[in-house]
DNA sequence: GATGAATGAGATTTCATTCAT
DNA sequence: TATGAATGAAATCTCATTCAT
């Protein structure tokens, strides 16, 4: 009879603004943002349609708060795995930390690749979507100088080439890609002294 | 007033149905397929909304008839790229093919990349884009296995995955992509006797 | 945690109905009944969105309610008024009255103009709104013919029609019509014998 | 075969969008802007829903040009209207002229009655709606000081709002209202040497 | 062969109302 | 009694497609 506690409230529309940010994800991931619709997201949610607009101004909305969320949880995650085994050298955390941020978030990644050619729905992302090239080509050119790399900003853009060509290749079809090989093998080859 | 002849009309037809698939490919790489409505096609074509479903199906066809022709010339012009210099290693000659063929079709790369992620267009567009993934794969494994490289299998992984993150990124932002340094880079690597 | 009285729950009650039918007032009046949401009363009231139906059955008998009310008020209102200054000849006491009531209740008279023309509104308020024009009329009627007016049924149409013309251009900009100097000439006017 | 001609198709649109506009101007006249759906007006103009999207970025915007083009219409059939009986005292003229257009454009009041008072429609239609109040109020304060009215801003606020009333009245129930003859007695009063 | 007005299915969005607490 | 999260019917709007010329 008492009305609900405000902790209870607050339970109750994170609950649902996790579900149907989740659902998103997995649909936009999937079929991409357009040919995903608000009921699809609703159904697979198990949400009424309405229910989303409560949450989000609108389907674009939802796709800017899914990218804000995805890309604090991608610096946080990287931040971490980055951290890792202070005996590898800076280049082979960097590339080991990449994998590990990119299995952990499989659907945004999907997401992210899907959207990266549409000039029109990165604009309507607006600054949702920073432009991480920038700085991963220079945290690997540092990385790669001080390993003593002869053209380091050369070397950078390759390395950042082969691992976002990995990523997407392995998002593609996550079952079969011999992603631990080829880590592996990237790791060796820029741990090498004369890489 | 007098009618125009068989081949006039046969003529007119091409040139329209050219004008159509150009106009739609550009907009498909830049605003993405979905995003890129029939009308649109229509203006940046300067022909009639209705003039399409003389020459195609439906929106989906056009897209369809765009990769067909696409791929073609994308085959023809990657073999005769990769037939140029006989003194280069073949691995060598393979990225330079890539890479020219890129530049041939920005265009069409673009809304290649823009599609790959998502299923259910690709499901639309049923056979019509192949997995030359596979092929690509096995052809640089034979080109890394002959050059003697010690695991060609994640060699040729790793290379495939390297061309296509250059080729995007490229794709991504032509006019400052210092692609000619990477490709060079690429290749004085795969040239060297113990790559 | 002592359970309430009986009474202050009523009080309690009468108190969130008051609120909300102010606030319903003042938002239908400037908005219009249409373009007011639930939640707009709701916030403007002070109350959660849910508590309006513990009181009335849904928007349209929140209207409803604030009709009836209103109306009551109106006739009270009136006939106070209309006791005035029993110097004043009846129909110049009538004038007066009416602009009196007018001012007491400028909110609900911008909802009825708003309303008059609706008819869907106006069957969805079924009996609630009265179609006083008759009464006023009549009223005007007699009180013209006791005046001795020559065409006392055209006369006071035309009476009607100036109360309410002049009562709606007042409703529209309270703060700069000059309704003193024409309340006044109104009075003067059908005060002076020959009128 | 052969395409429509230019005009032909302009014959074309201009029919759809003159229906459209007649239908929405019945209906929202009758049941008000907002309970009028495009459906409602779609089917009363007999075309399908999407070419009301044709014609108006939409609903609002086709309010706004109906205003537009009403007002356009007021003018005009003002002018003409008190061209006419050179005879008659200018005060008379303007009278017979304002019933004259209402008579007219019936459907077009009781809409710009029925939005008067609602602030957010107004604000929406933007410059469409003039403040004629002003030109209005004006224009028979010229005529009644003209025509030696002792008071005429407070006789031309009278006389104004006496016309609005009228014309409200009437709007109200056109079938029985005895226009004819509070025209003739209203004339007649402003006719008169001390009026 | 070409046009563009017209269609209508289906998308997004709004908002009165319900319901668990 | 009161709350506000959740619902879903119905509104607005978009756009691929059809059709008369």
């Amino acid at each position: 009879m008492s009305p609900r506690t405000a902790e209870q409230n607050q339970a109750l529309r994170e609950e649902s603004r996790a579900r149907i940010i989740a659902a998103a994800l997995r649909l936009f991931g999937t079929h991409g943002y357009e040919r995903t619709t608000v009921r699809m997201i609703a159904e697979e949610a198990g949400v009424a349609q309405g229910l989303m607009y409560q949450h989000f101004a609108g389907k674009e909305e939802l796709l800017r708060a899914i990218f804000q969320q995805s890309i604090q949880d991608v610096y946080t995650s990287f931040a971490e795995a980055d951290a890792g085994d202070p005996g590898e050298p800076p280049v082979a955390r960097i590339i080991r930390a990449a994998f590990a941020v990119l299995q952990r978030r499989l659907d945004f990644w999907r997401l992210s690749y899907g959207v990266r050619m549409q000039q029109s729905v990165l604009e309507a992302l607006g600054g949702a979507v920073p432009d991480w090239s920038q700085t991963i080509r220079a945290t690997l050119e540092r990385a790669l100088r001080a390993a003593g790399a002869p053209r380091p900003e050369v070397e950078a853009a390759i390395l950042f080439a082969t691992i976002d060509g990995v990523a997407q290749h392995y998002v593609l079809d996550p079952a079969h890609y011999p992603l631990d090989a080829v880590v592996e093998a990237l790791v060796e080859r820029y741990s090498a002294p004369g890489a």
